[in-house]
DNA sequence: ATGAAAGCGCTAACAA
DNA sequence: TTGTTAGCGCTTTCAT
């Protein structure tokens, strides 16, 4: 049988409490370090180790934090979980993954399986946090929302894409563009910062806006769909001069299909992505992109949960991250 | 505060007993369909959430299942993050991620603060897998010892790169690489299975085995050392005629470094990478590799996991997978 | 078919 | 300085 603290206690001749006054090292109790050494030792000879279940019970706190993400297969969110998981290590804390794209029926809010956590980062996620978030909230823990899909009824961690996808796309006029086409998913949110900012700049311009729609979604497919769709788009109705495309899945996908067809890259067609995944650095022409601050932001969304923990009733507070422009050479030519 | 069992139990006169049965589904306990009917509408007006840290400690089951890994940078843990979560969730598990690379002082094993698991799934991380098995049984709960560095005196499954690599440096050979170098971490084991097959295979063709240490490991900065190391090499000693890469991040900087010199790939230098990523597609010259069966391997071990669970005295049980060696256009031209 | 009672291992008032 | 006692919310015998 797993060893308790009733097993320690025996074995020193004390009650339990104390024993358990030591393990958690309550210097505010006091205990004769001859008795704590005793303590600690029979622990150690007994190979004791806590039960965070009954530590959990007792105390109404996990040590547990979750975290949200909707297809953990964007390549930056391998960069994100080991932010998180860096963060929640430091700060003693275990990090439970919840891919909640995949999640079949409900959404989490309702789903009893789900560990009982002392809080919960989401990245992303809109649907599922605005869910959790309408609980009463007796029955919710804190919950900071990041990303650029970021909810601000609670505390949040906001990544801003605006204003480096107009910078990038000033860019790409400036280099001469006269035809820059907008690569995304098919079923692109209308007021996706990134479209908006295309289309205004479009707009300012006086350019036509032009859609690609990629079938699919942003799953692990999306760089070889891409890349078929601007096969596609070749034959039919001619390529752009210039791709704004909605991420560096996308953008690599997109930049492949040009290859294959003998098209120059950024001669004939230059291309900006978003995200900043490392990938883009390594391809023969390395990909102009729009770099998201993730280190800042999970170091804040875990600042602002810890802020939460200390003080429940704190108002919301949130933070704004700027994105970046990195010009690269796939859009980088001789100004118009 | 949360509703409990309890409160439920008031709401429609009942014991607390009898609602825990009907939430819990027990069938095999006689209850009329009206009664079972009234508890779950009593629970779910109440929003009735179980505590799964009481209900943890009545049970002495969590539904938390770890996962070891150390440093989650490397691209294809993304991938092996997403096949494990997955197999979880259709367990209704949770998923603990435990960096254990980053993990400051002592190993895993004497860390109070691990949650109580149900089980580990372990990605490499040797060392602290032999040191938890080291454990007393009793304090221990089912391993799973996956990846190449497996640990076979508890269940595993291994990813065996012998036969791959030899075929990729054959593949090399019979293209007519006459100076093949291995290019690998400077701190790589004498007995990398890799690097074994490279030895064998060198001394069996009678050629020199050359090794070339990327320093600092494999994190994210390995392509960049990869890239610097192979200009270096250009300056100082020459270039190999063929690399036989330890994985695909060196070998994309590797390649990087390549197009940098204007040394062409395959003509002057052939390339194989080893892990299988998804970006080695992606290059102007795609790269050959060797993939690894991700997602059969996550199947086997939570397969393996659950037969442990189901049957804890059963004897270990093993499972090796061998990787396919994939060739592309980085290594394939006219055989010598 | 339903309930009473014990106990999982721990923490924390309250006593002594 | 140490111990007694009472839960935390749940599952599970054992009664009824």
């Amino acid at each position: 049988m797993k060893t308790t603290i009733r097993d320690v206690a025996r074995e020193v001749s004390l009650s339990h409490t104390t024993v358990s006054r030591v393990l958690n090292g309550r210097e505010d109790i006091a205990i004769p370090d001859i008795t704590r050494r005793r303590v600690e030792e029979a622990a150690r000879a007994l190979g004791y180790r806590v039960n965070p279940a009954a530590r959990a019970l007792a105390t109404g706190r996990t040590g547990v934090v979750s975290l949200w993400a909707s297809g953990v297969y964007r390549a930056f969110w391998a960069d994100v979980i080991v932010q998180v998981e860096g963060q929640a290590r430091r700060a003693a804390y275990e990090l439970i993954i919840n891919d909640l794209s995949a999640r079949v029926g409900r959404p989490a809010d309702d789903d009893p399986s789900v560990w009982p956590i002392d809080g919960i980062l989401a990245l992303g996620c809109p649907a599922e946090v605005a869910a959790y978030l309408a609980l009463p909230a007796s029955q919710r823990q804190p919950l900071v929302s990041m990303g650029v899909y970021h909810n601000e009824k609670t505390d949040f961690v906001g990544l801003e894409l605006g204003g480096a996808t107009r910078q990038a796309l000033r860019h790409l006029l400036s280099v001469g563009c006269r035809r820059i086409a907008y690569v995304g998913p098919l079923n692109l949110n209308a007021d996706d910062p990134r479209r908006v900012a295309y289309e205004e700049e479009m707009r300012e311009s006086e350019k036509a806006p032009q859609m690609m729609g990629v079938p699919g979604g942003s799953h692990r497919g999306t760089r070889a769909a891409a890349r078929r769709l601007i096969i596609d788009y070749h034959k039919t109705h001619g390529l752009p001069d210039g791709l704004f495309c909605h991420n560096d899945e996308i953008a690599i996908g997109a930049y492949r299909g040009l290859c294959d067809l003998g098209v120059r890259v950024p001669d004939d067609v230059a291309i900006v992505g978003c995200d900043g995944i490392e990938d883009t650095e390594y391809l023969e022409t390395p990909l102009s992109t729009i770099a998201l601050p993730l280190e800042a932001m999970c170091e804040q969304a875990w600042r602002l949960l810890s802020r939460r923990w200390a003080k429940p009733e704190a108002s919301v507070e949130g933070v704004h991250l700027p994105a970046q422009f990195v010009p690269r050479a796939s859009s980088l030519r001789a100004p118009a």
